[in-house]
DNA sequence: TATGGTTGTCTATATCAATAGACATTTAAA
DNA sequence: TTTAAATGTCTATTGATATAGACAACCATA
């Protein structure tokens, strides 16, 4: 491990965030979870071959995310480490895809929209362009924790107050049974990974750096025909997505 | 665009690098395509807010990257602009998936190894902890570009000899085809994404802090015997995976 | 051929990132 | 109570990062 370079040096990251972020990647998979702590600053000094006070600012970074807790003259405490699954299936929904993951399940409605339908967005929704959708921007916690922010688009002229509805139920799966939609299945998922804008890891209480996991899903009735498109993105280091074919 | 902030100081992460990789991405999204030039250097440290000499460090990046190309008196030259799609479903097959979208494909065996099966890989298999599997270590490319690293294990007992045949056929499919098997169908697959460690950097010929999109997938045989465990590390900014139901 | 717009190069300065070493403080266990 | 091991704090130095300004070199075009 200690022969390994495991870090690079002059690559515009510096070295105590991505030393930060294995550490955090380490924790998450459970590698230190006998003992519940951190190795000593001093041994991942060694490891990762930097000195003692770049390990140190790596730890203040994970520090200051709530990750771990460094106690004098003990050592460094794992405070918290999930990762969430979410299944992707035809039946994909989001609050019962968690099921009992988590204790605590919000969904808040950020902003509400009605608009013209992109070329993209008309695309998807088999719609002409131009013509009156609704956009809904939410951002999903799991425990007060935040874990996605979506972006979702309905045709305006089935699904008018489909804003109002998710803001009181909370769930799109709901808000679509207050409407008159008892029931739809998920077409087509496209994921990608990239790094996150500002709003974005403001809003999904992120550092620089950070990597979203991105979904475009498109929902449709039992008939086909599309009632749902959206963008959602995930903290990629507290999800994975699970594919069941 | 220009109120907007875009980028983060004192993150850890350069400035030169989060303009680096947000060009790079506005490049994907085809944002430049009318021209085929990024924006003159004193407009894009407008944008970001920086200085004209911090957007020339990003540039610099990604002409090493061979994304772009300066011209002087002329302007930057989108020089290359892709993204693979790999659609998965249960017929998922990687040569086929990216059918016209590359000219040339080849997969490289790097390494071959019998060795006992991991409380993970038997898990993924069916088998007993410690019972013997057969990995393999895959680059593939597109057009000479690393497109993705895979480690794979399978049933030693079943399927002896998959290494040469992989070596041979450059084809899961074919190998399998070769050792007897003449159809199968993927089962499950769950994706992550994460930072990439400097191994698969260099491999894939990637800059630290780049991005990984993580498939791990699990192929069985059309009784639903499992015969293929594998973990494949895809460069985040090359591809994208559609999940069709 | 003159001009405006673009990239290339140079110098200088301030701040952040990383190393190095020393010592203090706290905790748990001998 | 002593000791070892761990985190906390301080000073000092070096290299990378970012800003600022000036000017050269090159290209397309009026």
């Amino acid at each position: 491990m200690a022969g390994l370079k495991q870090v690079q040096r002059q690559t515009g990251v510096a070295l105590w965030r991505q030393i930060a972020d294995r550490i955090r990647e380490t924790i998450g998979n459970g590698t230190y979870d006998e003992t519940g702590m951190v190795p000593p600053e001093t041994v991942l000094a060694l490891q990762f071959g930097v000195n003692r006070h770049t390990v140190r600012s790596a730890l203040a970074a994970l520090a200051q995310e709530g990750i771990v807790r460094a106690v004098q003259g003990r050592g460094t405490l794992i405070e918290r480490k999930e990762r969430l699954n979410f299944p992707i299936t035809r039946r994909t929904r989001f609050t019962s895809g968690i099921g009992d993951q988590a204790r605590e399940m919000r969904s808040l409605l950020l902003d509400e929209v009605q608009e013209e339908a992109s070329a993209e967005v008309a695309r998807w929704l088999g719609l002409k362009q131009g013509e009156q959708v609704i956009r809904l921007e939410t951002l999903r916690q799991a425990d007060k924790r935040p874990v996605s922010k979506a972006t979702s688009w309905f045709p305006a002229a089935r699904f008018a107050g489909i804003g109002e509805a998710y803001r009181k139920r909370e769930s799109i799966t709901k808000a679509f049974a207050d409407l008159g939609l008892s029931d739809y299945v998920r077409a087509t998922t496209e994921v990608t990974a990239s790094h996150a804008n500002t709003a974005d890891l403001a809003d999904l209480e992120l550092t620089p750096g950070a990597i979203l996991l991105i979904a475009k899903a498109m929902n449709t009735d039992l008939d086909g025909l599309p009632v749902q498109y959206s963008i959602s993105r995930f903290a990629a280091d507290r999800v994975q997505f699970t594919i069941e074919n």
